[in-house]
DNA sequence: GCGAATACGACAGCATGCTGTCATTTGTTG
DNA sequence: CAACAAATGACAGCATGCTGTCGTATTCGC
């Protein structure tokens, strides 16, 4: 024990506390994310596959990796977009079983209902930390610090794999 | 739709993508702290209210306000930890019902084990964070940012009370 | 003091995410 | 071509967090 115990190095320090700032803003942004979808009668977690499978139909295996979640996770929501008809499972030429996830219309004017409100949002928030002398450098670097770290954590996670 | 629909500033631009880092981060922060409490047999939520109490005795309530969290979800935890001797409920006298959550021999012991861990693991990180070019000064700028999100997001919230 | 507002704990229900396990399909390798 | 590994989806089970509602305790205003 005398060698887990030295005092903490400034950086770690620093890093506890942006630990618990990250937590409280996940539940936050959540928040304020199914708030957005909310009229679209959607969550977070919907909008976020939405808007996945707008760009390119894909599976469900890797809508969950360009999200980094598990595909479990993205499979119960996929199953239910698809049973509320905003998206729907197409046959994939490149694998059987594995169905592409495409866009229905439904999804997408919902999908289009919740970005032009995140854009509203998005724009009011970055005025507001304008504001407080916040502007769009200070919130790179701040992505920039967090992509970092964000890296060393997966390649740790990866480990265990 | 024509006020909603100017290109996002830099700035929301910017925020979107930090919106989706610290999801993501998030998940990786959780998964990395339970690895850390696993070998004392808790978990991320369990530390958290076992760090909260062991600062000072205080009702489940009180613990969910220190931590962000909603009354309900503390509350769980912390009887999982009264069932498992790790915490007890003991009379407040200040409140009838509203019992002092207060640690136990096993919690510290407990919270020692993680504390250490957490220490090594926070050094480690910010070593390699360091090793990228990021000290400890860009990742208290990048808390700085968070923070007045934060602030943002959560007077925002308040609006709907 | 008494009554309304507030705070707290208990219980039920739900959304989101994870892990584990299994069968099937794909792809690779000998 | 056969066998094995990897990828994928399906299903079950669990942890964490939220909301809603209720009953009781505390506090505040009159």
């Amino acid at each position: 024990m005398q060698n887990t115990n030295p005092a903490r190095t400034p950086a770690a320090d620093a890093l506890s506390w942006l630990m618990v700032q990250i937590f409280q803003l996940n539940g936050a942004l959540t928040a304020a994310g199914d708030a957005l979808a909310k009229p679209a009668g959607q969550s977070t977690a919907r909008w976020q596959v939405l808007a996945c499978v707008e760009r390119a139909p894909m599976p469900v295996a890797q809508i969950a990796r360009t999200l980094g979640l598990a595909r479990q996770s993205v499979q119960r929501v996929a199953d239910l977009l698809a049973d509320e008809q905003l998206c729907r499972y197409a046959d994939n030429p490149q694998h059987q079983r594995a169905k592409l996830l495409v866009l229905e219309a439904a999804g997408s004017s919902a999908l289009a209902a919740i970005q032009a409100a995140q854009r509203s949002w998005a724009n009011a928030l970055g005025e507001q930390l304008a504001a407080t002398g916040t502007d769009a450098e200070h919130i790179k670097a701040a992505s920039a610090v967090l992509g970092q770290l964000l890296a060393l954590l997966k390649q740790e996670g990866k480990d265990d794999d």
